[in-house]
DNA sequence: CGAGCAACCTGCATGC
DNA sequence: TGCATGCAGGTTGCTC
């Protein structure tokens, strides 16, 4: 499901209404998720408050006293601050109960989520230390794909979708940005030239950073943190739109199949 | 090493 | 109505 844009959503709407309160129970309902659910959190988070909520790469960093809570919302996942009283819903994996009667829900239907704590440097858990640089940092400019991208065979598409290329770039948003660059998603990233890639991240960043300001996109079932869905889907050009018209050159959007996943793009505007 | 793909799981749309 | 099929925003880990 989220991919960047939707993540930082979700961030953006927890932070707040969790930020220096102090957890009472944490209730696991089934801990089946990619990874077991570590089945202590519930003695180790009660009494700690919450200090900050980050975002690296699609992972949210809940930062405690004493640790971090990762949390990870896979394709269907979503946390939902729950006004008290408010009945459980379906596939309601895990609630953190706060000391102001706030709870917060992990919602999860395909289970492809993960959570885990730990005490040190989560930047440096096995997890998340081989991602590569964040889509708004310096890092990610057109010299660090093209030098990265020589000689690989790979596809474009798969290529920027690769988190340890960049992070945070998945499915819907690769093929808004090869669009809006006029990069066809099947060219070998070994043959794009540097001012394909400077395209590339400009319009990576520019996709990204418009859809985080619409609250994310909403194909089915996306929702941020009060369960209002996000924006974004309205202003997709080529996702989605197979046999709809190019909104620039008005030629038929294409559906194909690229590393077993939905690929959609203009064969006359990208080349 | 890189490339390709199966797997994890549930829900939903589609077609017979 | 029921059943089978295929697809879905991500990631890991296996083969070759």
């Amino acid at each position: 499901m989220p991919e960047l844009p939707e993540v930082e959503t979700t961030r953006r709407g927890i932070e707040p209404l969790v930020l220096g309160k102090q957890v009472v129970q944490v209730l696991i309902h089934n801990a089946a998720l990619r990874w077991p659910i570590p089945s202590d959190l519930d003695a180790i988070l009660p009494a700690q408050k919450v200090c900050s909520v980050e975002r690296r790469s699609k992972y949210l960093l809940m930062n405690f006293e004493r640790g971090t809570l990762v949390i990870h919302l896979g394709m269907t996942g979503h946390l939902r601050v729950c006004r008290p009283g408010e009945k459980r819903r379906k596939h309601d994996h895990v609630e953190m109960l706060f000391s102001d009667h706030t709870v917060l829900r992990f919602n999860d239907s395909r289970r492809f989520g993960a959570i885990f704590w730990t005490e040190t440097n989560p930047l440096l858990h096995e997890r998340l230390v081989n991602l590569g640089p964040e889509p708004f940092e310096e890092g990610f400019n057109p010299t660090y794909l093209f030098q990265l991208s020589r000689k690989r065979k790979v596809a474009v598409k798969p290529f920027i979708m690769d988190a340890r290329v960049v992070v945070g770039v998945g499915n819907i948003y690769a093929s808004e940005a090869l669009f809006r660059a006029g990069i066809s998603p099947v060219k070998p990233a070994g043959r794009l030239s540097r001012k394909a890639f400077a395209m590339l991240v400009q319009s990576v960043q520019e996709v990204l950073s418009e859809a985080i300001a619409a609250g994310g996109t909403t194909i089915r079932d996306f929702m941020d943190t009060e369960g209002r869905p996000g924006y974004f889907s309205q202003e997709l050009r080529v996702y989605g739109r197979a046999g709809e018209p190019c909104m620039v050159c008005g030629d038929v959007i294409s559906q194909t199949r690229l590393g077993q996943r939905s690929t959609f793009h203009c064969r006359k505007c990208q080349k």
